[in-house]
DNA sequence: CGTCAGATTGAGCAGCTTCAACGTATGTGG
DNA sequence: CCACATACGTTGAAGCTGCTCAATCTGACG
């Protein structure tokens, strides 16, 4: 694990407070060793009661809770520098799985270093803390957007809220979300074959182009109004936590 | 606010872990004034920066988000025990409102005091940061539910949920919950019509009874099997943390 | 007694599902 | 090099789930 490995993490911290030298200290030391994960791998198992939590240094992975009936619904997409399973640190329990969608790299972090943070670096402390407050409120986003848009509306909502985390704004850029239309369904509680109609409209309104997995924001203005997406959820302001 | 009104929240804690005398005290230390919140009235509103934490003594709130379009999503169903804006602590800036369903009782935090408990007590602190991440797990659980459960079995899991946060356990026993079919509707992310319709089915089915605010569970073993509940999410498992 | 919030009912329709089939690219073993 | 398998995307048709609109009912309360 090479030290610009740690820039996302960084970043999304900084992106909410201020991080001192010796708080970037204290993170690097507690950096264990790091994997690849092949895509379609697992990286946790819901049931698995794992001794560390895992941080993201690149590719796309999901969080997805199994039903008795087989269904599949993914509640989160990370990124680079998002913490997959920090939660397990506390709740030491995984209630659902994570798994890869491309090839990832990760680094595993020692619940035994964390431990150390909550006693020797209440502020630090406090800023993983609110990388978990920013999941519950995504996932409350998520299901306001459920329970209030229309299929269009939420599959433009997530695509706003990943192109949003990963600082783009122009139109015409691209980002890739190697997600297959099954695994979108999964994401947006929808079937595969209406998730598929629903990317054709889509493309037919000119809002997204969405080739493998390489997906082009046409619009964003009116992708944006299409989600009736406002990024506030998101909390990225930086400012004494 | 008077020392037995904490019972509610020790218990709460002494579900996931021990917790010793000196950390009941630093609790009960922490504990500002109190407050009466008449039924329908806010306790706090989205976009506030509140200073202090609201902590639930008695009866029943919600937290819901709000859509551009008007519809609101309720999120989440407070019990007394439970913090309503822990997370406006680290969060500081509320992306959601909550609002009382029944007359409350409520007692406020002041951050400050939360501060010097993640100085002063780091162990205390993870209970903290505990309470928000069972939070996150049951917005999961609400998704997964959303996603694959049919609209009267999410109904049944929301009173499973409810019933077993309460401690609830034997047939033909009642709990209030001061919900209108609207709300219900909200919660459910569904249309006051067909809630009616749904609770209508629940009740032909012997399953409830829902009389104002007083629902009886007719048979626990049926309505977890409509639900397929599993309260594993709810996380209610003495062990270190 | 009138008013109001909440519950209930019916009818018609939209959004989404399921089933089933087919298309297309990529890879694999013979 | 071809035959075949596999994963993913696409299309059509039929039907269920839940929505909207609109009206009526009920009980509590001033």
């Amino acid at each position: 694990v090479h030290e610009s490995d740690l820039r996302p993490l960084f970043r999304e911290l900084e992106l909410r407070d201020e991080l001192s030298a010796g708080e970037k200290q204290a993170i690097a030391e507690c950096i264990g060793e790091g994997a690849l994960v092949p895509a379609r791998g697992d990286i946790v198992r819901a049931g698995d009661r794992p001794d560390r939590s895992t941080l993201m240094l690149s590719g796309m992975s999901v969080r997805y809770n199994l039903t008795r009936s087989g269904s599949r619904q993914i509640t989160s997409i990370h990124i680079a520098g998002d913490f997959v399973d920090l939660h397990s640190f506390v709740l030491k329990q995984m209630d659902h799985g994570v798994s890869a969608l491309s090839d990832c790299r990760v680094a595993y972090v020692p619940h035994a270093a964390l431990t150390r943070i909550t006693q020797e670096h209440p502020h630090l402390a406090r800023l993983l803390w609110l990388l978990t407050l920013i999941d519950a409120s995504r996932h409350r986003q998520w299901l306001a957007a459920m329970g209030a848009l229309r299929a269009r509306a939420r599959a433009a909502h997530l695509i706003c809220e990943i192109g949003a985390r990963m600082g783009l704004a122009a139109d015409g850029e691209t980002l890739k979300i190697p997600l297959t239309q099954v695994e979108l369904g999964d994401t947006l509680a929808l079937s595969s074959v209406y998730t598929n109609k629903v990317l054709q409209e889509m493309r037919g309104m000119r809002l997204i182009e969405w080739v493998g997995d390489a997906v082009t924001i046409l619009s964003w203005d009116r992708l944006r109004r299409e989600a009736q997406f406002d990024p506030a959820y998101l909390h990225m302001r930086r400012e004494p936590r």
